[in-house]
DNA sequence: GGATAAACGAGACGGTACGTCCCGTCTTGAG
DNA sequence: CTCAAGACGGGACGTACCGTCTCGTTTATCC
């Protein structure tokens, strides 16, 4: 394959027996372009394999449903986030939370927030994505974990504090307010985390807020 | 309406040019059959019509989608939920939580839980839809509301506490759980609400928990 | 891809799936099958699917409705006439025409009459359509041209006799009877070719005949 | 609706609403209406209901098939033909053939033709139409007999000649150019006459005409 | 004048078929 | 051996009409 000018689309060829990346960044950049142009619910196989030049059969062989193909995406795009400072736990959460939330939001190019949710969905029937998802989740939450570990050694948290459950409280509200389509502001992801650190009755929740 | 009952399999007529209330009774019960026996993905419009024996043009006349027929149950189910005692703030958090969690678990006989996390999934790509379920949500909470309005008058919230805000933050954890399909057990709750009343620092979240 | 001067601009390096003639043979033969169970009316392109255990969108594929598939039919049916023995006018039309209109009996198992009336009827609000059925109408033609030159040749027809609209005389009758369902039987038909021959002033039209 | 043995109740008499003429009138209109508008295929019953806002009950009482309104609406239109001056022949001929083509092709403001091969094929999967539309044509051919008739008195045909016959013969090719979508002109008319009259050897097939 | 009953408009109903779209698999020929 | 292309059997989609029915109203006779 020589020079010869392909002004959309260069054709990428066949070499044999080895899997072509090529193809798979074609994918998953065709999966991008269709997620922005029609939205998730719309994105077929067929348009994936047609708008990426590839063959429905390479997408099969490599991914079993879109699922799993915006599951390659949300893996690609999560090294985005950086590590903390470790001052005090409450930047700290603002800070990991503010990364995370303007990732979910797009600031990073692709809308992960709306691949995420979808994926959380299409696990309810598929036990094998549901799997795939934990270990992702797992690995992305690793961050938050080290942020929890350092509030404990600090003192800011009581010793023994189970952890694993401290990282459900601490993301459920991101991830309620992500499944309710109502990603919050930078100023009203510090009172979720003071709410989250002080409890109900703080008084925190006094701010208003827009109606549910 | 006297006496006559005939539970099984009553052939209904041809009503004419107003919408029949036995249709109507045969889709809900369809749908929350073949829930039983495929789960949610599986239903198709199809499916329900032919199970209900009623027309796919019936169907679309008064539902446009599937999701739509699943907030109808939902609808229905709500009014399983009884008044709260009105004792103590944690008391009836805890007991409005177990009976709505109840009623999700499929206590009534109904997985409302599963319909609920796919009509959110729905609304994602319709907003019609969003907004019927935002108008149901708003309705179902309403009770929720009078608790922690109750609260405040006996001086367990501080008064001038967000309310809407209030009510987000009690109900995030447990549709995390349901989003996540982990639905807690009695116990779970009572933990629950007491992080959610006290925070993170309050050191109820030292107790062990599943994994995420 | 290396020579890049191909005149006749052939960049196709991929051909898929080519069409199936098993597919073909399978609809052809459900279509016949259908027509003699149910009728041509009652013919639908779903029940034609299912008979060929073909898919739908393959139907629809190569035939774009059931006319276009009863007119595959006729194509293949028409072999089936012989050519002519070219000894008197007469003679070759009456053979002629008893070969036909055996055909379109079902002599050769297949009404192709039923078929005939349908894709003219059909023709009428589907210019496509009429185009190709005309363009059958022509090719199966050919002999009757063929027997009308020789006639002319032999000084049975006048020299200079416009031959289409001969063709189109000596078929009237026939299509006329096809088209109201009263195919002749051999006797007739040779009182047919008389009365076409002679016309209506040399007496052949004296014999009785069932009333319309 | 006379007296009829009820041996319950004798004398119930009351009649009731009777058939609103206005109605039939406006059911034909409308049928006229489409035809004009989207041709006789895409003509549905529900259709012309609501144009001729009617109920489909209504139309379902009076005519069971659309084809059945076509029907109507030919019955109707057929008064239009006046009767022949008597003269000779083959002046008769032409004259009743040019009014009924000129009522064919619409001159009196309904194109006649196409509904009348419509129900030719509605009527072969339709043996009650077959008969009405049977019956409508030995009505409609009485003059056709009286001008066979009254050349034969005058010598113009042989005695004894089969009048149902040579009145399929000289319909035969204008049915046949009705059916193949190419009705003739006023001198195409006069030739077919000379063709019907004298048969394909007296030589005025060698006109011209257009391709088949 | 009141009762009665047929016919009316409107349109919901249980159905069937439509023609389209996409699924996931299979076939073909190129590289 | 993998690839792009795309045909295949299959099945659900949402729509359009079918012919039947019920609803409540409007006639038109008859008692």
């Amino acid at each position: 394959m020589t020079a010869q000018v392909t002004p959309q689309q260069e054709t990428r060829t066949s070499v044999g027996a080895r899997r072509s990346e090529a193809t798979e960044a074609a994918v998953l950049e065709a999966f991008a372009t269709l997620l922005d142009e029609v939205g998730y619910a719309a994105i077929t196989m067929e348009a994936v394999a047609k708008q990426a030049r590839a063959g429905k059969a390479t997408l099969y062989r490599w991914w079993p449903t879109k699922a799993h193909i915006a599951l390659s995406l949300i893996s690609k795009a999560k090294v985005e986030i950086a590590p903390p400072a470790g001052v005090s736990l409450r930047d700290d959460l603002i800070d990991y939370l503010s990364r995370m939330i303007g990732l979910w939001r797009g600031d990073a190019g692709l809308p992960v927030g709306v691949l995420v949710r979808h994926c959380y969905a299409e696990a309810w029937s598929d036990p094998e994505l549901a799997e795939a998802l934990q270990a992702e989740r797992r690995e992305r939450w690793t961050m938050l974990n080290d942020i929890l570990q350092a509030a404990m050694a600090r003192g800011e948290l009581p010793t023994g504090t189970d952890l694993a459950r401290a990282k459900d409280f601490v993301m459920s509200w991101p991830i309620y307010l992500l499944m309710t389509d109502r990603l919050p502001s930078p100023e009203e992801i510090a009172r979720m985390v003071d709410d989250t650190l002080g409890g109900l009755r703080s008084g925190s929740s006094r701010h208003p807020s827009r109606d549910t």
